[in-house]
DNA sequence: CAAACGTGGCA
DNA sequence: TTGCCAAGTTT
């Protein structure tokens, strides 16, 4: 693959989102974080009034979990930010680890992302859109990672990690890739991934899921809870296991 | 390791 | 309107 065609290409069509204007650890984590499995442009305002209430980890860290959950609320996996609030309790306390996959709710992608583009680390950033790509151009037998690594271009990690994903998002999506605006087709199988079919078809609203954001949801406004029985008991249980509530002598939930 | 984990936007 | 899915991590 041609990385400097790559390069040149994202630079032209790069779009100014806001965490691409920062180099700071803290903020870049927090944008990381919102990003996972929820569409960037969706992110947008939730990132920035999160740094506004939050401006560094050890505000995050001393923050009441209503107000956490509150300005995370529409963002989807509650849990998550409780895992971020816990990894700012962990950056103030010790600073940053050196592997950041120490920190709670961080795996190998995002450190691998937040190493580069705060510190430059030359960390291949393999989400599911540098997975598609590379898959699609080489084959189901490559090993992503590995080829990601042999790919980045050293000490320019960052525009590296941020244009492969910008291919898969853009250009090389997951359905009805835009070869024809393909910066790097060259050399590409165009391999035809056939997309997983869900096997479950369970209404939403039937699930687990749904039960335990409507008792976060409930809990933040102030309102009744709408589940009874067997069904907000698991819920409970389950939410009280993440963290996310805890329960008074009479059973009753309340957030932490 | 498959399954759990939330939600709003869009076709 | 219904169904699909969007920058993963944990157990």
């Amino acid at each position: 693959m041609d990385v400097d065609a790559l390069l040149e290409w994202y630079e032209r069509v790069r779009r100014p989102l806001p965490w691409r204007e920062t180099r700071d650890p803290y903020a870049l984590l927090v944008s990381e974080v919102m990003l996972q499995q929820t569409q960037a442009l969706r992110v947008v305002p939730y990132y920035e009034r999160w740094l506004s209430e939050f401006p560094t980890a050890p505000d995050l860290a001393v923050a009441p979990v209503r107000d956490v959950l509150e300005l995370w609320s529409g963002l989807g996996y509650n849990r998550r930010a409780l895992a971020l609030q816990r990894a700012a309790v962990f950056v103030s306390e010790h600073g940053w680890p050196d592997d950041l996959t120490e920190l709670p709710g961080v795996g190998k992608y995002t450190a691998a992302a937040v190493s580069s583009f705060a510190w430059d680390r030359d960390m291949a950033a393999v989400d599911t859109n540098v997975r598609r790509v590379l898959t699609r151009r080489e084959g189901l037998d490559v090993d992503v990672s590995a080829r990601a690594d042999e790919l980045l271009p050293r000490g320019r990690a960052a525009p590296f990690n941020q244009a492969m994903m910008e291919l898969g998002a853009t250009v090389c999506r997951p359905r009805n890739p835009d070869c024809a605006q393909c910066p790097v087709e060259r050399g590409c199988l165009r391999l035809v991934v056939t997309p997983v079919r869900r096997v479950k078809s369970v209404r939403f609203e039937d699930t687990d899921r749904w039960a335990r954001g409507r008792v976060i949801a409930s809990l933040l406004q102030e309102t009744e809870i709408p589940l009874e029985g067997e069904r907000l008991e698991r819920a409970l249980v389950g939410l009280e296991r993440d963290g996310l509530i805890v329960r008074d002598a009479t059973g009753r939930p309340q957030l932490p």
